[in-house]
DNA sequence: GTAGGGTTAG
C-alpha cells in the first residue's frame, strides 16, 4: 500500500437545501462559463444549495473547471470533493479522480494522496491516470520517491508499456535530476518499444536539466540516426544544450532544419533560436532572425540586447533597448539586466548609471541584487574601483558572494592588492566552503610574492579535501564537441601527443613574435609535480592548439570556456591571432572575446 | 479526458 502525506481541508457543511433547486443542466452551464475564482465560488455555492454535490458529472466538471483556474481554485475544489462532511466517496469513479489529478500541479495537494485515495476506493487506475499523476509528480520539489512508487504501481497494473506512461515517467525521473534518477529515466527510455519525438525530448530535456548537455547532444545525434524526426519541442529543447555548449554549428544546422522541414516558427522557438545564435557567438545571425520575426515579445528583445552585450557591442545594445521602448514594449527587470550588462561590457558608465536610475524613477522596478551586481561590474570594469566599493557600501541590500567576486576581479586587474586581499577575506568569512575563494586569496599572496602564505592555503585546502572549480575549454569540430582540461585529464585525449607538440610550437613562435608571459599572473612558485598546472597547459591553450591543427588556415576558431579567461591566455591568444592569422572567438564565463590581428574586442577590459 | 518546452549580474 502506498504511504503518503495526508491532506486536510475543511469546508462548512451545506445549509439546508433550499426549495427551488437548480437543475443539473443549469449547474453545468454555470460551470462551463467559469473563468475566474469568484465565479467558481459562485458555482460552488450554487452547487451546494442545489444539493448537486453528489452528482458525479457535476463534480467532475467542477474539478475540471477548477483545474483551469490555478492552485487556489484546485484547493477549493479539493475542499468540496474530499471534505469529510460530504464524502460522497462511494460515488467516485476513476474519471473524476483522473480529472482532479490532471488539475493538480501546482497545488497544495500531494498527488500521491489522491492516488492512494483512488486505490482505497478500489478504483482502477487506467492509462489516463498515470500520465496525469506523473506530470503532477514531476512538478514536486523532489519527485524521485514518488516517481519510483508510481513506476512500481504502473508495473503492477500492467500499464508501463503505454507510451504516454513511459514518456511521463521519463520526464518525472528527469525532473528529479541526479545520477540515479537520470539512470532510471534512461532505463525507461531504452526500454521504450515505440519512441517518438516526445520520448526523445523528455530524455534530452532531462540531461540538460542535470547539466549534461553533452549527453543531450549525443542523444540528439542518436535520434537523427532513427527515422523519428525532431519536432518543434525537440528543437526548442536541444537549443538550450547548444547555449550551454556554445555549439554554433549545431545551432546553425537547427536553424536550417527549421526552414527545410517547415517547423512552425512559434514565438518561443524563434526566441530560443535568437538566444542560442547570440550565445554561441553569431549575434548578427541572431539579429537577422529577430528582424524576420512576425511578432516579438520582451524575451525576443532581451535576447538580442543580452547577445549584443556579451559581444561588447554596448552602443548597439543600448540602441536596441531604446527601439524596444519606442515600439511600446515596457522593459522588465530582466531587460534591465541586459542593458546594464551592455553598458558595463561596453564601458558606457554614464548610460549605465542613467538606466539604473530610470528603473525606479520611470518604470517602478525595484532593482534586485543582479542589477546592483551589474552596477558594481560597470564601475569595476571601468577601473573605478573606489566608486564600486562606495556603491556596495551604500547598497540597500546585503552584498552577496557574486558582488564580492566582481570587486575582487577588479582589484586584481587594477592591481589593488591590499583591498583585494581584504575583500577576499571577507568573502571567505561568508562563504567558507567554496574552494575557489581560497584560490583567489592565494593568488593575491602570489601577486605579493608571499609564497609561504600561498602554500599555507594550498595545504589547508588539501587537508580539507577542497578543490577549486576545474577550468575547461571546448571546441566544436564536425559536430563533435572536444573538451580540454588543464592538468591530468588531458592524457585521455588520443591526439594528446600531437597537441603537446603544437603547444610547444606555438610557444616558440610567440616568443619569436615578442610575446612574454604575463608575469603578474604567473604564479611562479610551481614545483615539479605542479608543472602541468602551468600557464602553458591552461585548457584554453590546448583547445586552441587542437583547433589550429584540425582546421584549414584562415578559418575562424571558436572556443568556449567555463571560467574567465586568465590574463596570460588573453595576451597569448592575441599573439596567436596575429602570428597564425586567425580570428579566434572565445566565449568565457562573462562575455565573448574576438581576437583578430593581435587585438581583442574586449579592449582588454573583462 | 492523456506525454516532452523559454531570456536573468560574476
Amino acid at each position: 500500500m502506498l504511504s503518503c502525506p495526508q491532506f486536510s481541508i475543511t469546508v462548512q457543511p451545506p445549509s439546508s437545501p433550499s426549495p427551488g433547486r437548480a437543475t443539473e443542466q443549469q449547474c453545468l452551464n454555470l460551470l462551463h462559463s467559469t473563468s475566474s475564482l469568484p465565479k467558481l465560488l459562485q458555482a460552488l455555492a450554487f452547487l451546494l444549495k442545489s444539493g448537486l454535490h453528489s452528482n458525479l458529472l457535476v463534480l467532475t466538471r467542477f474539478a475540471a473547471a477548477a483545474g483551469f483556474l490555478g492552485p487556489v481554485a484546485t484547493a477549493t475544489a479539493a475542499a468540496l470533493l474530499f471534505s469529510p462532511c460530504y464524502s460522497p466517496l462511494h460515488l467516485y469513479d476513476s474519471f473524476l479522480l483522473n480529472t482532479v489529478l490532471q488539475s493538480l500541479s501546482p497545488s497544495p495537494l500531494h498527488p500521491l494522496s489522491l492516488f492512494s485515495l483512488m486505490l482505497r476506493l478500489r478504483l482502477s487506475p487506467n492509462h489516463f491516470t498515470f500520465p496525469f499523476l506523473l506530470k503532477a509528480i514531476a512538478a514536486l520539489p523532489s519527485p524521485l520517491p514518488a516517481a519510483s512508487l508510481v513506476h512500481a504501481s504502473a508495473l503492477r497494473f500492467g500499464l508501463v508499456r503505454d507510451s504516454f506512461v513511459q514518456n511521463t515517467l521519463i520526464h518525472a525521473y528527469a525532473a528529479a535530476g541526479g545520477v540515479a534518477a537520470l539512470d532510471l529515466a534512461r532505463k525507461v527510455f531504452d526500454e521504450t518499444p515505440k519512441s517518438s519525438p516526445v520520448t526523445f525530448s523528455a530524455m534530452i530535456g532531462g540531461y540538460i536539466l542535470s547539466g549534461r548537455s553533452n549527453d543531450a547532444v549525443a542523444l540528439f545525434r542518436q535520434m537523427q540516426l532513427t527515422n523519428i524526426r525532431p519536432d518543434d519541442v525537440t528543437i526548442l529543447t536541444i537549443l538550450s544544450a547548444c547555449v550551454d555548449l556554445g555549439a554554433l554549428d549545431l545551432t546553425e544546422w537547427l536553424k536550417s532544419y527549421i526552414e527545410r522541414v517547415k517547423i512552425p516558427k512559434s514565438l518561443y522557438l524563434c526566441n530560443a533560436l535568437v538566444d542560442a545564435l547570440a550565445k554561441c557567438g553569431d549575434v548578427d545571425s541572431a539579429m537577422e532572425v529577430f528582424d524576420e520575426m512576425p511578432e516579438r515579445n520582451i524575451v525576443s528583445w532581451t535576447s538580442v540586447i543580452d547577445g549584443l552585450a556579451m559581444h561588447g557591442r554596448g552602443v548597439e545594445a543600448v540602441q536596441v533597448f531604446e527601439d524596444m521602448k519606442n515600439t511600446g514594449v515596457e522593459p522588465d527587470a530582466v531587460a534591465f539586466i541586459g542593458v546594464l550588462k551592455a553598458c558595463s561590457h561596453g564601458g558606457l558608465v554614464r548610460d549605465g548609471r542613467r538606466y539604473f536610475n530610470s528603473m525606479t524613477r520611470e518604470f517602478e522596478i525595484e532593482p534586485r541584487i543582479e542589477h546592483y551586481g551589474c552596477m558594481v561590474d560597470l564601475f569595476s570594469r571601468a577601473g573605478k574601483v573606489e566608486e564600486a566599493m562606495e556603491f556596495v557600501r551604500a547598497m540597500p541590500i546585503k552584498p552577496n558572494p557574486v558582488i564580492w567576486r566582481t570587486l575582487i576581479a577588479a582589484c586584481r586587474v587594477y592591481g589593488r592588492l591590499e583591498l583585494g586581499e581584504k575583500v577576499t577575506k571577507q568573502l571567505i568569512k561568508e562563504e567558507p566552503l567554496y574552494g575557489s575563494n581560497y584560490i583567489l586569496l592565494s593568488n593575491f599572496y602570489a601577486l605579493n610574492r608571499r609564497w609561504e602564505k600561498k602554500w599555507e592555503i594550498r595545504k589547508s585546502m588539501e587537508g580539507q579535501g577542497m578543490r577549486k572549480v576545474p577550468g575547461f575549454s571546448s571546441f566544436e569540430l564536425n559536430g563533435e564537441i572536444y573538451e580540454f582540461v588543464a592538468g591530468g585529464e588531458k592524457k585521455k585525449l588520443s591526439q594528446f601527443q600531437e597537441i603537446y607538440e603544437m603547444v610547444e610550437e606555438i610557444a616558440k613562435k610567440l616568443k619569436g613574435a615578442g610575446y612574454m608571459a604575463t608575469t603578474s599572473e604567473i604564479l611562479l612558485d610551481i614545483d615539479e609535480e605542479d608543472k602541468e598546472d602551468a600557464l602553458h597547459w591552461h585548457s584554453e591553450k590546448l583547445a586552441i592548439a587542437f583547433a589550429l591543427l584540425k582546421t584549414p588556415p584562415g578559418t575562424k576558431i571558436r572556443i568556449v570556456k567555463n571560467l574567465r579567461v586568465c590574463g596570460d591566455c588573453h595576451s597569448a591568444t592575441k599573439f596567436i591571432s596575429k602570428v597564425y592569422q586567425r580570428e579566434i572567438v572565445v566565449r568565457d564565463r562573462s562575455r565573448f572575446h574576438c581576437f583578430k590581428d593581435g587585438i581583442c574586442s574586449c579592449k582588454d577590459f573583462w
